[in-house]
DNA sequence: GACAACATGTCAGTCATTGATATATCGTCG
DNA sequence: CGACGATATATCAATGACTGACATGTTGTC
């Protein structure tokens, strides 16, 4: 057994990446574009990234290579497509507690101006 | 120069470390205990994770040490106390505004039990 | 004076991210 | 058909960040 060790904590990459898939299977290039999408480009994943972010989130059991089963052909091109197991919604969902934690207990910060 | 290099985007330590001092100058050994309460015990840093964490926070502009002035005695011991810098709290706001973000565009997992 | 909590720091090892490089398919424009 | 850009995946070396252990010293108190 090469490692048990689990990743959580995550790191900001890897909650993106959960956070896309409860969206549903995506392949690893569908889920860059999603984050750029959806980060409003504040996150740009370079290949490198993505693809080793997956391999240690499948190696974690928080990610599994989703069946191709039932829908024949289609357009479904080729390449893996990824779904969300259990373990890693639970992973992701400690995460987003700890924003929501993180965003609560900080100061007004946001405030541009000063009131006189 | 060594390195002029900024260190946006944030990891989530210093977003925590940041976020702490949006509350005031603070030691960094009380920035450690905040985290560990605002966070419930969810963030524990290490001191190899937290000097390390505020030399580079430093460094990049984002944090100062406080002046001891104006305050005379009172129960100030000892060690350095830091305070967030104006670039410190933009780039705080902005990893705020990405948590905003990540959590509004995620689907709705948290649900722990359905309904009927 | 021993001991816990406060307070800061360094170091080696490990892990994650970056950016470059490589490969291959698909659609389409000329 | 040939070239090209978008889709799609993967590895590598270098850099950067985190961990856990170790080291050091103070302050208060029993």
């Amino acid at each position: 057994m090469p490692s048990n060790k689990s990743i959580t904590p995550l790191t900001a990459v890897t909650v993106q990446i959960l956070a896309s898939l409860t969206r549903g299977p995506r392949h690893g290039y569908g889920i860059k574009l999603d984050i750029e999408e959806r980060t409003e480009g504040s996150i740009v994943l370079g290949s490198g990234t993505l693809y080793q972010a997956l391999q240690r989130l499948e190696r974690a059991g928080l990610i599994a290579e989703a069946e191709t089963a039932g829908t024949d052909g289609g357009d479904a091109r080729r390449g893996r497509r990824y779904e969300l197991l259990a373990t890693g919604r639970a992973a992701l969902e400690r995460e987003l507690a700890l924003m929501r934690l993180t965003l609560s207990s900080t100061e007004a910060v946001p405030q541009p101006a000063e009131p006189g």
